[in-house]
DNA sequence: GCAAATTATGTTAAAATTGTGAAAATTACT
DNA sequence: AGTAATTTTCACAATTTTAACATAATTTGC
């Protein structure tokens, strides 16, 4: 799964960009628009935006004018950035369809906790659980790898391997330990198994496969060069 | 807007945590208490319980009258669980101003539903009720699914498996976890019922069947391929 | 270089899992 | 009660995955 994508809409450069650190930080993708007519276009031009935080302020077209374009054709979580302690404005916003509120000044994480709730809420998706290696992705939770952003398909074996390895990148792994973690501990098989499921996993790796190297006398190792 | 709190009183610590955990999966906060005293001390200690959940039969402090002492001095959303089927018992509860039943077993998907039900009932919070994916539309409270803005015909287990789906898309679903989300949590019936279902969805949804996809040794994803 | 040990690979059989249709059981509706 | 609709179970076919094995290729130590 890929990361969501966070649109911010301030006028101010520094608050925009103190928005997108903690963002980045917490695993979202953002891109920045600084005035309204700008956000609109970014919006409706890409469809994959999970979210919107708005400031109210803005010369031109305002936060609130952008709300409602949004709205009417969309049902995109929107978090509105407004003064301290401005009643109307709130009041305003929600029959606007406006989700949330963060009054300025703020602390960075109220803003990051705020944005996870409302995803969690919406979308049910977690940023935090992919792994990352190598230029190969993994979502555990969806059962997906991407290999230079694209899937390939994998069986269930040869995902926990795969994970596996990449879980325990850099270290040497013996046959019996990878057989005691992937496999179930009753499992009194051929060791060499393992070696099947690694030609396997190789080969669907194309030349990532190579990150999955041998070593001599004992097992394998995941190893990303960098 | 701040999580709402819910008090969760049952003398089963797993039942508790059963609740609990779908609550808070549903964003709420949940404080427990394990009998009709520590339920009082907690309602009267704290005063931002948003809601109760009750169970009816607990030694020494039963539910009624833990209702009975709350209702005296708070009209505080409460819900009541019940055995199946006690009459009687719905009776004297509604007497008493219980807000709604639950009997045992109850599929947690319907806990949370009823929960949501009251809180927007008694404190006017908008949950969203259309969800939509894949040129899928499905409106919960109408009970009404669109594929390509027609309507097809789904039977209740049918339907809420396709909203179980849909809310967790992208998410590779395990048939132990489609059976506790979808069925009761004392359905320990075989877990194949599932795939029966799913092929009547799949046939039913015609070409969008194939946004459920299988994951093979482990169960089934809902996918949108964009 | 050579022999021994170890790993890679292709093939194939066995095992596990899922798809499907039909029957049985349950529930809902007259 | 009787009928229809829904849900569940089951058996078997179809599919996919896994394990095993034989043989080729590679590495290591001498």
């Amino acid at each position: 799964m890929e990361r969501l994508k966070i649109l911010v809409v301030d006028d101010e450069s520094r608050m925009r960009k103190l928005v997108k650190d903690f963002l980045v930080k917490s695993n979202y993708e953002v891109v920045e628009a600084e005035d309204g007519g700008a956000a609109l276009d970014i919006f409706f031009g890409q469809k994959d935006i999970a979210l919107v935080i708005l400031d109210v302020m803005m010369p031109k077209v305002d936060g609130w004018e952008v709300c409602r374009e949004i709205r009417s054709y969309s049902k995109v979580p929107i978090i509105m950035l407004t003064a301290k302690g401005d009643e109307r404005d709130e009041l305003q916003g929600f029959q606007l369809g406006v989700d949330e509120y963060i009054s300025k000044p703020f602390s960075p994480k109220i803003l990051v906790a705020r944005v996870e709730a409302i995803l969690r809420r919406t979308n049910q998706v977690n940023a935090e659980e992919v792994i990352q290696a190598g230029g190969i992705q993994m979502n555990k939770a969806a059962h997906i790898v991407l290999i230079d952003g694209k899937q390939i398909d994998l069986s269930y074996k040869e995902f926990e391997l795969l994970a596996y390895f990449m879980e325990n990148k850099g270290l040497a792994l013996s046959r019996e330990k990878i057989l005691n973690s992937v496999w179930n501990y009753d499992y009194f098989g051929d060791a060499r198994t393992i070696d099947t499921h690694v030609k396997k996993l190789r080969s669907k790796m194309g030349g990532k496969g190579e990150l999955i190297k041998t070593v001599w006398g004992m097992g394998y190792k995941f190893e990303v060069n960098d």
